[in-house]
DNA sequence: GGAAGACAATGAAAATACTGATCGTCGAGG
DNA sequence: CCTCGACGATCAGTATTTTCATTGTCTTCC
């Protein structure tokens, strides 16, 4: 999944960037709305995040000049005004979503996915599954070997995270900066204690183990047991 | 497929057809109410986009004249926010579904393809259902398990909501966009408070339970309880 | 066996949600 | 013009869930 953020503010730009390439995405970050223009038109993008307020070209125009050349990517807003105008302008100018200046990543997060999911209408994007576990991301819901398992908010993000990038092995300062909106501080157990609890719900009692701890590096998910 | 919209608001307009013509649509736009009724008697459409406010002659008018003269293609009608009244008019007048500007545009395709799915034949879309609970938009009316049920109209549009979203959680800051004209102030529980009274109204004194709340997430109007 | 990291259990604190009451606003009817 | 009632927003208090630090034990690897 491609892509492209639009924003000249340095600091917000690369906390964008890096948040989504972490969150597995392929992320082109550009400074200002002509190059936003320039890389929407000649590139291929499943999204944009687009800032309203740019040097030059602003977000509007960049937006309203890529529908004009049939450009139907979803695009999601950032607005810094808190005016309503702003907003109505730009969903009628053909944007999909919008945020106000500040948000937290999370939260943008989740609007890219359903953004994302909405213009795949791809079934596979509705649920993640791995071996008899099957995870609702429209419900919130969690189930494995058909019964139903109830998850905190927190423990959700951390399990939907092991699963979109199952196989791969994630260090801790990872998943810290994923699930929690925090710069690993390494005096804290917090992960390994979400871990447990995660491991008490959903591998307790049920057989594949589905989170496999690799010593000193983080934790992966993982189908098959590799004896 | 063949579409006409009219919509005296240039920008929208073109955008509308713009995006319509980008779906694969064949699209014909007018300006005004006299344009759109004479293009919707003489041509053949299989939707018409019909905005309320219109110079000259108004949506409620033409959609009147229309349906007179026989014409039974689905209508999606585009209202101004607050105007309750027109909604329930449009429908009555034989509209086949509405929309609140602003609204974004992948809503509008959406619901055009529903439209043109089901084709002019059942206009189920003046009624949503979830088990026993149906809400009458016509009517403005809802009822459960046969029950007739008085909703303010906050409530009703709450409802209508988490009803057309139904399986889905919605984030309070998404409620707060479509059911309020606010970017979700955290210093406010209007949401639980509406949400509560809502409940007070449909879910107590009934089983199942149909709105569940997903803590830190938001809320989703189920059908099934899965114990 | 020792050290480092992982796991488990607890409880207090914080965050979040629910509820009932209150208050201001607006429109209808007198 | 005033009153009343309905509605919706806000507040405050309560209940609940969730988080996270602490503590201690266990496992693994050297």
């Amino acid at each position: 999944m491609k892509i492209l953020i639009v924003e000249d503010e340095p600091k917000t730009g690369d906390y964008l960037k890096q948040g989504l390439v972490e969150a597995g995405f392929n992320v082109d970050l550009v400074r200002d709305g002509m190059d936003g223009l320039h890389f929407g038109m000649t590139d291929v993008y499943d999204l944009i995040v687009l800032d309203v307020m740019l040097p030059g070209l602003d977000g509007w125009r960049v937006l309203q000049a890529l529908r004009k050349a049939g450009k139907e990517m979803p695009v999601l807003f950032l607005t810094a005004k808190d005016s309503v105008d702003d907003r109505v302008k730009g969903l009628e100018l053909g944007a999909d979503d919008y945020l106000v200046k500040p948000f937290a990543f999370s939260e943008l997060l989740a609007r890219v996915r359903t953004l994302l999911r909405r213009g795949a209408k791809n079934k596979e994007v509705d649920a993640l599954h791995a071996a008899d576990l099957e995870l609702d991301l429209l419900r919130r819901r969690v189930t494995r070997a058909g019964k139903r398992i109830d998850l905190t908010a927190k423990e959700f993000a951390l399990l939907e995270l092991l699963l979109r990038r199952r196989g791969e092995v994630l260090p801790r300062s990872l998943i810290a900066s994923q699930v929690w909106d925090m710069n690993f501080d390494s005096d804290t157990n917090v992960i390994e204690v979400a871990v447990r609890r995660l491991r008490a719900k959903i591998d307790d009692g049920f057989e594949p183990k589905l989170i496999r701890t690799v010593r000193g590096m983080g934790y992966v998910l993982e189908e098959q047991e590799c004896e």
